[in-house]
DNA sequence: GCATAACCGACCTCTTCGGTAGGATTTAGT
DNA sequence: ACTAAATCCTACCGAAGAGGTCGGTTATGC
């Protein structure tokens, strides 16, 4: 598996969110009862998703969690990442400050190792679907998913 | 982590043997030292290999594997998944008879969890990225990666 | 028959995953 | 001021997988 369910729940909770249109926060207790997962295992999630400055949060009575920027500004790599940690391919590879792509075997400066072309480009692979998918997306894809069930319920009855 | 170290040393491996030009077996000890990974455990992941129909083996003294096909013909995608088994970004996903995506969380017939979207993306890029590298790229970059290596010793010595 | 090597299965330690538990703290409403 | 609702925080726990190790069995060339 390339990702846990960190990522998967985590997503389902930021989709979850992003539905909702008004400026209230939503309880945590709300999106677990409606995504059926539990309560105190998306505590640890959102923990993630908050130090990560992807939502914001009221405490106390109708607290809760909103999203900290519009959906179509939020892409998932951002989401991933912050629930999974730094997206690699595999161990020895590592983000360095400038930005670039670094396999810790390269010791000699500039040499790669043999598997470093194969890994670059799954990386590549990986990052670009997710830094090309938006929350607003997901948002969309649900709501209409779950359109065309009400509507084929309805049909059907 | 997309990929543990199976993955690594496993390509590795594929690449040790893929480099050897002549018809003779390679035996594992060789590899090994080669690579200076465990023995013990490279056991472990050519057995994977071998039933994978990826590389063949030859028992007894002067043993060893040789690629099963030409390295031309050998792509990532059966290497990784060979070692890491099925490649799905998420639990639920798994592949279906007829080669189709399936998430399980679709217990309707056709509908999809509003996260489906995003690991469709993901998984698409990651096995283009694998089924588009073959074994013979990865053995022709490492070999150049290495006369590199030597010339510059050669010329700073 | 002996060295070499593939094969096989049991075991072991460590980390992560997925989740639970219990409490402390903040806030809205009464 | 009290209380209910919520976030927040830390610790723990069982199961599973990662990353090996070990000992032994079988097959083969010399």
């Amino acid at each position: 598996m390339l990702f846990s369910t960190k990522a998967e729940y985590g997503v389902r909770l930021m989709v979850e969110l992003g539905r909702q249109p008004g400026s209230a926060p939503i309880s945590l207790n709300t999106v677990a009862e409606a995504e059926r997962l539990p309560l105190s295992y998306l505590e640890h999630l959102v923990a993630k998703l908050r130090k990560a400055g992807l939502v914001t949060s009221t405490r106390g009575a109708h607290g809760g969690y909103q999203l900290a920027m519009p959906a179509e500004q939020i892409t998932m790599d951002a989401v991933v990442e912050a629930l999974e940690g730094q997206i690699a391919p595999m161990e020895c590879f590592h983000d360095s400050p400038e930005g670039k792509v670094l396999c810790s075997h390269e010791s000699d400066g500039d040499q790669a190792c043999s598997t470093k072309l194969l890994w670059m480009r799954v990386q590549g692979g990986v990052t670009k679907a997710l830094a090309g998918t938006t929350l607003a997306e997901l948002v969309e894809f649900s709501t209409h998913s779950e359109e065309r069930r009400t509507a084929a319920l309805g049909s059907a009855a």
